[in-house]
RNA sequence: GGGCCUAUAGCUCAGUUCCGGUCAGAGCGCACGCCUGAUAAGCGUGAGGUCGUUGGUUCGAUUCCAACUAGGCCCA
């Protein structure tokens, strides 16, 4: 007894068992770092561009994130899948060059920073303030550069491009003075929202909503045209149109009333005069009025476009207009429209093409041409407004009401609505729109939808406003003369700017006068005079990003114009695939990328979006510490990304499951290898053993589905495939069964050879396969892999080929029939083991019956059903045998008896050959054979 | 409210895509079992879905159409 377990023991020394250093256990918070400590030492990102020269190229165009605040999860999404893109391309045997960006002017950084300087209450110059920016953005570059680094991406992360670098400015500069010289932009007003106390206008995330107490009154306005002839029954009365306003300052600038095309309208009979209102609100403006009244007719909203009103007291008329936006929840259903004064009313003055009056200043006080108020400021008119209203007549009722109302988020000030003079790009001139529309036609959109979006965007939008009333920014290089108030600019003009820029940045249009900005002895074309002013508006920071195909694919050296992939989340559409193509079509007359990727949000497990007030965020951080980066980037492969791309603890784990199934394949096949040399031990794919050529042909068909998945920026399949073939080809079929062989055979046997250089063949394929997801692990394995003639690091790497001559059709029907035997076999063996007759494989004896066609299929391949059922025992007979009968196989019956013989300690399988050598009676002859030797 | 999009087993995905009738699949997870010579591994068997809901077209729809519900992006 004793001495048998001691045998047995030395038998275990006789086998080949897996010898490996490479760790079953990831530990890839802390492995990775080492990585990327290796690829940065071996400079992989130069050496990848010293391999793509010459190569035909593949441009991805890094969209410049925000320097603003810590990566999140869609920051990670969007690098890894470009990062992937890249490495893949690269591997594909094109020069792949990333050149990551960041987008570092903009409202979000300088409003940070008034946060700060009004914390510490200082006020500080146009010039501080910009310093201040530039070092709060350079702050953020550096913390979201480490994190994309730490995420595997690799790139050109020493010299990325900045918006705020002098050369970007620069162009940016360059390509805004083409469109202006080529007519496309103009001066035009627009309201915007407005403090009068700071004298600033306010972006929308500068504005509070607050309890404030304003006036709301109904007036009246005397109906000009006149409708009796239709509507007889209003003959003789007075017809007035009433609306309801909580701003009796914007009546001065009055132009219109807007009324619902969906509503019904009344004309309401009250004493001598006719009102007309909703149908629906008479009942409360009678009780408002608080008189009797009868309705006289019905109006439709469609009769009442186009009705001529008179203002309450100015000599102007007021036309009767159309909108949506009308609503019934309070009010006549009538709305007064100052064109210059709101939002919707701007954009109704256009369409119906009426100025955009605004009589109000900086101060917020009416101006002179306000004859009764001027000088006034807005909230000191309003009573005024409503006395001068009552005197007239035509004040239907008031009160005081509060409600929700803008205020300014630095004085806590109301704020109001003020058109001011801003800078458009047409969509008419020089044909813009339709040229965009053409251009979006030329471009592939992924996936297809993405046409309908952008196009539906560029054919409805409004003009492009590309001002801003702020600090932080390009400036809009212009001038003013102050003789006649043109607008100055000229090619001279803007390359004098633009090379002073180039030298010492955009700080200069500040810091400078008008007289040392333009060229000596400049006088204005219009009228000769020589005194100017800066124009003060910055730019719009989509311009900025914009026109990177300018200031970056043109300006790069090894870059290009235009790009062939944008990609980036679905956005952006609106963002900066919209404002790419806008400025390239203007200035290049096309597309600056030749196809658009997008990819949806991160979003939790539900499908929601993540949210500081729904408590579902997941940070990228946080998944590197405590998964790894790796998972991250697995995530972001098995994902379909074309929809919301889901994270949740859930999905974390099955991808570490995963990850584990992967990295544990890979683990076997290193530990198989470690006696292998591919130079001297290498047995050529045509001698290999049949079995071993049929892994061949799996390894060639995941091959081209792998490949071919990665072309068309299908990861979610490369993630599958790889599993796939990890999980159920290999682990569970090929490897289990190739065990025996591996472990039992002499070391240097021509049939351990044979399944080791198919190993070899199938780690060296699946290590590159992986590599632009898993990089990490693949750089990993990578290391302990002995590989002749490899490059240093598997990014290196080609993508590998099919072996020639695989997959092999014929081998693999032939071979088809054989598995689904092994099937059958496997659910016969369960059966048994049920029934307590075995427990390990070895132990049974399997029957096989078959009938006439398919045991002629069956009876020369006894050997192989052996290997493949990895029993100790198998027979094959033309008749039927008791057991299994099985519905996968027609005409196969399965039997499972106990194995005759005893166990051999070496290989054990159970034998009758066993025992036969009294010297060795606990081999099998197969052993002693082996061990002979 | 408008535009674009999504909705298949607990999870990640196939599939029916522009041509509707073996299209209800895979892997993971789970349950049960085996092994202990991939061992904080490996193997086997099995149970899970009215293909978001409701209508319509059709001899027949998960697949076509409409509405609705839920969710996402953008706009108002």
């Amino acid at each position: 007894m004793f001495r048998s377990a001691c045998m047995a023991e030395d038998y275990k020394a006789t086998l080949n068992l897996p010898k490996t250093e490479f760790p079953m256990k990831a530990d890839l918070a802390r492995r990775e770092p080492d990585i990327l400590k290796r690829w940065r030492d071996m400079d992989v990102y130069g050496r990848l561009r010293l391999q793509g020269q010459g190569r035909p190229r593949y441009l991805l165009h890094d969209g410049p994130p925000y320097a603003n605040g810590n990566i999140h999860l869609g920051h990670a999404l969007n690098k890894i899948l470009k990062d992937i893109i890249i490495k893949s391309k690269q591997m594909s045997g094109y020069d792949c060059p990333y050149v990551p960006g960041w987008d570092c002017h903009g409202l979000p950084i300088e409003h940070q920073v008034d946060k700060e300087l009004k914390k510490e209450k200082v006020r500080l110059s146009q010039l501080e303030i910009r310093q201040r920016c530039r070092a709060y953005a350079l702050k953020y570059v550096d913390i979201q550069r480490q994190d994309f680094i730490r995420l595997g991406v690799l790139g050109d992360w020493a010299t990325p491009y900045l918006t705020m670098a002098n050369e970007y400015v620069a162009s940016i500069m360059a390509e805004y003075g083409k469109i202006f010289l080529g007519g496309g932009i103009y001066r035009s007003k627009k309201p915007v929202h407005w403090c009068s106390t700071c004298h600033t206008a306010l972006a929308e995330a500068e504005v509070e909503y607050a309890e404030h107490q304003t006036p709301s009154i109904y007036v009246k306005f005397p109906l000009l045209t006149d409708l009796s002839a239709e509507f007889p029954v209003l003959a003789g009365h007075p017809v007035f149109l009433v609306i309801w306003t909580t701003t009796p300052w914007t009546l001065p600038a009055n132009l219109a009333i807007a009324v619902n095309p969906h509503f019904h309208y009344t004309a309401l009979l009250v004493g001598r005069e006719v009102y007309i209102v909703a149908k629906e609100l008479a009942p409360q403006i009678l009780q408002m009025l608080g008189q009797p009244g009868q309705a006289l007719t019905n109006l439709p909203a469609a009769r009442l476009e186009g009705l001529r009103a008179r203002h309450p007291w100015l000599d102007r008329e007021s036309q009767v207009i159309l909108a949506d936006y009308v609503t019934l929840e309070a009010g006549t259903g009538l709305v007064h429209i100052a064109p210059g004064h709101g939002q919707e009313d701007y954009d109704s003055g256009r369409r119906y093409g009426l100025e955009t009056y605004s009589p109000v200043d900086d101060n917020g006080r009416f101006l002179p041409e306000v004859a009764e108020f001027a000088g006034l400021s807005v909230w000191e008119a309003n009573p005024r407004i409503i006395e001068h209203l009552q005197a007239r007549g035509a004040l239907l009722g008031g009160a005081e009401i509060s409600h929700s109302y803008p205020h300014c988020w630095r004085c806590k000030r109301p704020i109001i609505f003020r058109a001011t003079e801003q800078w458009f790009i047409s969509l008419a001139a020089n044909d813009l729109r339709t040229k965009a529309l053409e251009a979006i036609n030329q471009v592939e959109w992924i996936p297809r939808w993405g046409r309908e979006r952008i196009y539906g965007m560029v054919e409805n939008r409004p003009d492009w406003c590309i001002s801003r009333q702020r600090a932080w920014g390009v400036p809009i290089v212009a001038f003013h003369c102050q003789g006649c108030r043109q607008v100055i600019l000229t090619q001279e003009i803007l390359d004098r700017i633009i090379a002073l820029v180039r030298q010492e940045g955009a700080d200069i249009w500040f810091a400078r006068t008008a007289a040392e900005l333009l060229p000596p002895g400049c006088r204005c074309p219009h009228c000769g005079g020589g005194e100017f002013a800066k124009e003060r508006d910055i730019l719009d920071v989509w311009f900025d990003s914009g026109v990177s195909f300018a200031a970056v694919l043109e300006a790069r050296e090894g870059l290009g114009f235009p790009a062939d992939l944008y990609l980036e989340g679905s956005d952006q559409h609106r963002g900066w695939f919209h404002s790419a193509l806008l400025t390239a079509v203007a200035t290049r007359q096309r597309a600056p990328y030749r196809s658009v990727l997008t990819h949806g949000f991160a979003v939790d497990g539900e499908g929601k979006k993540m949210s500081k007030s729904l408590g579902n965020i997941i940070a990228p951080q946080d998944v590197i510490k405590h998964y790894g980066a790796e998972i991250l980037r697995l995530w972001v492969s098995a994902e379909d990304y074309r929809d919301e791309v889901r994270l949740s603890d859930q999905i974390l784990k099955q991808l570490t499951d995963a990850y584990r199934r992967l990295r544990n394949t890979a683990r076997f096949l290193l530990g198989n290898l470690y006696d292998f040399d591919p130079k001297r031990d290498y047995v050529p794919a045509a001698e290999r053993l049949e079995l071993d050529r049929v892994a061949l042909s799996w390894l060639a068909n995941l091959i081209q589905r792998v490949r071919t998945a990665y072309e068309r920026f299908e990861f979610h399949t490369v993630y599958h495939s790889l599993h796939q073939f990890c999980a159920v080809e290999l682990s569970s079929l090929y490897l289990d069964i190739l065990k025996d062989r591996l472990y039992v055979s002499r070391a240097e046997s021509p049939e351990r050879r044979s399944a080791q250089s198919t190993l070899y063949d199938l780690l060296l394929s699946l290590v590159k396969l992986m590599a632009p997801i898993l990089s990490f692990t693949a750089e990993e394995i990578w290391g302990y892999l002995a590989k002749p003639g490899e490059p240093e690091s598997v990014l290196l790497a080609a993508f590998p080929e099919p072996p020639v001559g695989f997959p092999d059709a014929a081998l693999l029907s032939t071979w088809e029939v054989l598995l689904k035997v092994r099937s059958e076999v496997n659910r016969a063996l369960e059966q048994a083991r049920r029934d307590k007759l075995i427990g390990n494989a070895l132990e049974a004896r399997v029957l096989l019956g078959a009938d006439g066609a398919l045991f002629a299929q069956l009876k020369d391949c006894r050997e192989e059903l052996l290997t493949l059922a990895m029993v100790s025992q198998l027979d094959l007979r033309p008749e039927p045998v008791a057991g299994l009968s099985s519905e996968e196989v027609p005409g196969l019956t399965v039997a499972v008896q106990r194995a005759v013989g005893e166990k051999c300690q070496r290989c054990w399988f159970h034998l009758p050959s066993v025992g036969a050598d009294p010297a060795q009676p606990e081999l099998c002859d197969r052993c002693r054979r082996i061990l002979a030797v």
